[in-house]
RNA sequence: CGGGACGUGGCGCAGCCUGGUAGCGCACCUGCUUUGGGAGCAGGGGGUCGCGAGUUCGAAUCUCGCCGUCCCGACCA
């Protein structure tokens, strides 16, 4: 662990960002072009993120299962807009057992296709309806430029994919997808506050009728799409041809939906939290929730590592995470760095000092206070004091998530805005495709949004061109 | 694919201009002393200098080719 400070987020958040990513031990990059490990510390807030949405989609009624990585090409090509959309990425397997394959197979890049091409056999009538199922599974698009944890070329992910006999059915799934597992996993476990919309026409999945997103602000004011919901309509099932026997006794296609959030969560969390100490973890993802330094020296030693290890078991037993950090070669102010660096929510020194009071000393990362906590209601205390601060994180988020939006009056300070990068602008929209790409073009912001709280006023204009409005647009540069 | 930079122990870098067989900081190992905000001293291990060819008595250094990485754009969760 380097003792090197930080580059500064003020002064170079991308190199920040990839030095927290490196040095918390989150993930680093592989011998593959692009492609990631993700380390244990890392991996561990994938999991939380993973039982977080797992229990989710479960409660609102889906089952787990899962399909093979390599998929036909033939099979990837039956839908033109998906293929059309992916194909520049999709890495092909065109060898095998040392002899060409008769036919490649894809690595998926998402998978509609293969998914699709098996629901033509799981479904006779409408009674087998709807279809709800999710896999949790790897993913592979040939990004041209990768970056850690946010854009890899293989990335871990969860997609869900389900068959509905109407469309008001499947356009409710892909909503309460969207607010239910989605939203309640980003706002209240990863304390990131986001914007829920649609996307405009040329944001939107290939071959979707209709994409819903979250996006949310990082503290550079650019923005990450944190998860996408799908209502692709009847395009995947005419494409394979998928038909059950309708209430009417006639044939008729399904209406399906898809919906996926991936590992680039992870560098959400370092990037909507993190400061110039290193990342900074909510309690409900941090992999220690509480972290124990003991002060030792060589008298008091015995005393001080048995009342430590005492405290961590009564924590775990009050259900909090927690890891003692005994490591001896490291002096305590080593390891309090460390664990700033590394976001650990809270700290609990215990000396001879400490239990000579009957008392431990508390810091909490976010804001940096030390506190000294009795031994007998320090368990209480860190439960309240973690709640307290996974609440505090997202009331600091979100604050600066509104400072940095900006209504913008005239089209040239938009402009401006979005040059800057400075964050979300909110302005009229005509729906007209050419004033979105004149926007791209002229600050290389796009339309991340179409809230969906939002109505634009009977005589609001667009920001571009001043026809009427038909719609609110949240624009930035995106990640 | 366009523009820029860079490839030297695990990480960060110097050495290259002016060729002579590789060095610094951190990390690592051993020992002793330390331990309430990144410990000190002593000793030690680890590098075909991105790859290939060429020039030369001799190449990290000069020449040519290739490969790769990073940053900025277009694609994108």
């Amino acid at each position: 662990m380097s003792a090197a400070p930080l580059p500064l987020q003020s002064q170079d958040f991308p190199a920040w960002y990839g030095q927290v990513v490196r040095r918390a031990d989150l993930a680093e990059n592989s011998v593959v072009r692009g492609a990631m490990v993700i380390k244990p510390y890392g991996y561990a807030i994938w999991e939380a993120i993973q039982r977080e949405l797992d229990a989710r989609i479960k409660a609102t009624g889906h089952e787990n299962f899962y399909f093979p990585l390599l998929v036909p090409a033939s099979v990837l090509a039956q839908e033109g807009e998906l293929i059309e959309g992916f194909a520049p990425e999709v890495a092909m397997v065109t060898e095998a057992g040392g002899k060409k394959l008769d036919e490649p197979l894809a690595v998926r890049p998402t998978s509609e296709a293969a998914i699709w091409a098996a629901y033509d056999r799981w479904m006779e009538s409408y009674r087998d309806l709807p279809l709800l199922y999710n896999q949790w599974a790897n993913v592979v698009r040939w990004e041209l430029r990768p970056r850690i944890l946010l854009r890899t070329s293989e990335f871990l992910w969860q997609e869900g994919h389900t068959a509905h006999e109407t469309e008001d059915e499947a356009v409710a799934e892909v909503l309460t997808i969207l607010h239910e597992v989605y939203a309640d996993v980003v706002e209240n476990v990863l304390a990131i506050p986001v914007l829920r919309g649609r996307k405009s026409a040329s944001e939107r999945f290939p071959g979707a009728v209709d994409t819903y997103a979250l996006e949310a602000l990082m503290r550079d004011g650019k923005a990450l799409q944190a998860a996408t919901s799908h209502y692709l309509g009847q395009g995947f099932p005419r494409a394979f041809g998928v038909t059950f026997t309708g209430r009417d006794g006639r044939p008729q296609h399904p209406y399906a939906t898809s919906w996926g959030a991936t590992t680039r969560l992870v560098g959400g969390v370092v990037m909507v939290h993190g400061d110039d100490a290193g990342l900074r973890l909510p309690p409900a993802v941090a992999p220690y929730q509480v972290v124990i330094v003991p002060i030792v020296r060589d008298d008091d030693r015995a005393e001080v590592l048995a009342a430590s290890a005492a405290v961590a078991a009564e924590l775990r037993s009050a259900g909090i995470r927690v890891r003692l950090d005994d490591r001896d070669g490291h002096r305590p102010g080593f390891k309090f760095h460390e664990w700033e660096l590394k976001g650990a929510p809270c700290r609990v020194e215990i000396g001879a000092r400490d239990l000579a009071a009957g008392a431990v000393t508390v810091a909490r990362r976010d804001t940096g206070t030390r506190t000294t906590v009795s031994l007998a209601a320090l368990a209480g205390e860190l439960e309240r004091l973690l709640a307290d601060i996974q609440r505090a994180m997202f009331a600091a988020a979100l604050a600066g998530r509104v400072r940095r939006t900006a209504r913008p009056e005239t089209y040239d300070e938009m402009i401006a805005y979005l040059r800057e990068a400075a964050g979300f602008a909110r302005a009229a929209w005509c729906g007209d495709a050419a004033c979105e790409a004149r926007v791209k073009h002229e600050s290389s912001a796009t339309i991340r949004v179409l809230p969906l709280d939002e109505r634009p006023a009977a005589s609001d204009r667009c920001v571009c061109c001043g026809a009427a409005a038909r719609s609110v647009a949240v624009w930035a540069q995106a990640y």
